[in-house]
DNA sequence: GCCAACGTTGGC
DNA sequence: GCCAACGTTGGC
C-alpha cells in the first residue's frame, strides 16, 4: 500500500462536491502529464490512502481524505473531441491518458501550504518542493502519519 | 494578473 | 539528440 497526495482545483472539484458525488466518487480524469499517468497506471492499488488537496485558490492546502477505488483505466475524455481534455493522437485503441476512481473517505480542517511548511517533519514533502506542479505526488507513510496523528489529531485506524 | 518553474513540442 | 520556444501550473 502506497499514500499519495492528489490536487484538484476547489473550483473544478472540491471535497465537498466529492462528497455530493454519487457513491462518494469521481474517475480522475484530466491528467495529461506523463508522471502523475505513471503513478496512477504502474503504483496505485485500490484502497490506497489519499490526501485530497485543494490547488489554484484562496487558500491551498489539504481538505480532506479520500482512497484509491479502482485500477487505472482508459480516461474517457481524450476521446471526446468537445472536452477541453481531448487528445487528437489517442484513440480506444491506442489510449494515451489513464485514470483511476478516487472516492470520499472523510472531510478534514483545511491544513493549509503555510501551515504544512511549519513542520520540519514535513520538509521533504514533494508538494512544499520549489516549483513542484505535479498533480499527484507519493506521500512518504511517515509523513502520511504525522499529518493525519499529529497535525489532524485522527486516529489513523479509524480511516 | 504576474511570474517562476517545469514539461512538451518541433526544427535542425 | 539538442535546445529554443511555447504552454501550463500554481502560489502569491
Amino acid at each position: 500500500m502506497r499514500y499519495w497526495l492528489m490536487k484538484s482545483e476547489p473550483d473544478d472539484c472540491s471535497i465537498d462536491d466529492l462528497a455530493a458525488m454519487p457513491d462518494q466518487t469521481v474517475p480522475w480524469y484530466g491528467v495529461r502529464n506523463y508522471q502523475a499517468r505513471n503513478f496512477m497506471m504502474n503504483q496505485m492499488t485500490p484502497g490506497d490512502p489519499v490526501f485530497f488537496y485543494h490547488s489554484s485558490c484562496p487558500e491551498p492546502g489539504i481538505a480532506g481524505i479520500a482512497k484509491v477505488a479502482s485500477t487505472a483505466y482508459p480516461d474517457e475524455t481524450q476521446f471526446e473531441p468537445d472536452s477541453r481534455f481531448y487528445d487528437a493522437k489517442a484513440s480506444p485503441d491506442t489510449p494515451r491518458w489513464f485514470n483511476v476512481d478516487v472516492a470520499f473517505v472523510r472531510k478534514t480542517r483545511l491544513v493549509g501550504l503555510p501551515e504544512l511548511r511549519e513542520h520540519p517533519a514535513l520538509a521533504n514533502m514533494r508538494v512544499l518542493a520549489k516549483g513542484n506542479r505535479l498533480s499527484i505526488t507519493p506521500v512518504d507513510p511517515d509523513e502520511w502519519k504525522y499529518i493525519v496523528g499529529t497535525i489532524l489529531e485522527l486516529n489513523p485506524n479509524e480511516l
